[in-house]
DNA sequence: TGAGTAAAGGTCATCTTGACCTGAACTAAG
DNA sequence: CTTAGTTCAGGTCAAGATGACCTTTACTCA
């Protein structure tokens, strides 16, 4: 019988368009705060371990039951556990990130989401690196969106995640694109197709996609037989236990 | 009032003489277990998350209880939390991996180690997939190990982290020897000065080593005003708080 | 039928990497 | 004192990867 809490966060990223220049950009939502501490400020969705659940499940039903969107990915972030952070009693919060589809997130209307008190940001505005209008993060969320941008923008580079954005299969514009948005930067089309063809991540379906103004681009597909350098974060939740000088 | 416990273990890296070829390799200290489950098995150093302690102290503190190591080097490697993985009651882990200098280490002489259930391991030779005389570990420890050597491997190429393993000042022979203890494999002396230099991650105090049957090599130091791609753990333990949805 | 657009496939200079070579500077053996 | 042995330190060179940019292809729309 411990006297510590045990919460799981998640940080949702999803691409979604810019309320200014309207291109798709890393966001994610955040739940605001309706007691103490930090009333009334944006928080992480999240929620509380149960008792029978993983880590990973825990932190899938929470992030479903706060903001109704389902990811198609998730993993393990860092867990925080610093014994002041919450004036209420000793909290220790897992926290994992999390990638969504564009039709995951359709669901619920913005509208609905405000009632609920959920909003979606774009990701850089809340890292305080910004300057201009970051709102006023509970806890130390900010710096915890922004080593999961940090971690997002590093793997997105050696593995396979921008599938977590797309179908299963897509054009190398549209595999393209999920990379610039995510690091946000635009990316030569030539040198982009020339690393995904020589890395053998992809494989061309033979299909091709027609209706553009343009020449018909190919279909492809992520090829699972050609395993990158990811080794990423073990499988989930693998048992594991105290140790030698236990109790 | 949670009835979730929570542990922390931890990953303790040092070089020592190979007991076979005598050249230094890695190894980490394990305990045996004297009770159920997994009595007789070698398990990872460590303990229960003190109410008033960060878990980032935890690690450390339990890692000195068991082993009498002081690491120079600690960072959060994952957190497990299978709700089956004890018998006796649900367990979360966080684990950490640490480094060790080698005068850290000379402290207690194996035979005192073994008086205390304590032994030195290959780190290799733990993770199964060697396939020769691997001890039987508690739990999924195997698995954590092969996890922290994945992530210490791959970090000794982007960091610093090699100095854990060193003093302040060191030659670049030394500083490769780390590496290729680390990374299991020699390194050409002079593509490794070549790297070294141009990264910029270290440079020459201005002193030399003499004594040695040979040229005297340069003394280097770690630059510190130069920043390498790290971005690392974040710092430890910051405050960070359960979230919107919760109780 | 021509203009516009992006796809697909290329070139080229530059940078990085691994393999290897040569001279420098020390110690120890003779 | 001389020479052999050793590693240090500073190179070269070819192969591969990367970024900038160009040309042709193949479609749609006006």
């Amino acid at each position: 019988m411990s006297d510590i809490d045990l919460a799981v966060s998640t940080v949702i990223f999803a691409l979604r368009p810019h309320p200014d220049s309207g291109r798709p950009v890393l966001s994610l939502p955040l739940v605001r705060r309706t007691r103490d501490p930090f009333e009334g400020h944006w928080a992480l969705p999240g929620g509380w371990v149960g008792t029978h659940e993983s880590l990973e499940t825990s932190a899938g039903r929470t992030l479903v039951e706060t903001t109704g969107v389902r990811p198609s990915y998730l993993e393990q972030l860092y867990t925080f556990g610093a014994p002041d952070r919450s004036p209420t009693g000793r909290v220790v919060s897992v926290v994992y990130w999390a990638l969504v589809r564009p039709e995951q997130i359709g669901e619920r209307t913005d509208a609905a989401f405000d009632a609920q008190n959920v909003r979606w940001f774009v990701a850089d505005s809340l890292t305080g690196e910004q300057g201009d209008e970051a709102p006023a993060l509970a806890f130390d969320h900010a710096r915890v969106v922004a080593y999961a941008l940090w971690r997002l923008r590093t793997k997105v580079e050696y593995s396979r995640i921008a599938q977590a954005f797309l179908g299963e299969t897509f054009t190398l514009a549209e595999l393209r694109h999920v990379h610039e948005a995510v690091l946000d930067r635009e990316l030569d089309p030539a040198n982009f197709r020339r690393q995904m063809e020589s890395s053998g991540a992809v494989v061309p379906t033979g299909e091709r996609v027609t209706g553009g103004r343009h020449r018909p681009p190919r279909l492809y597909r992520y090829d699972t037989s050609v395993d990158l350098v990811d080794n990423g974060p073990l499988v989930d939740d693998g048992p594991i236990a105290p140790s030698g000088a236990e109790s």
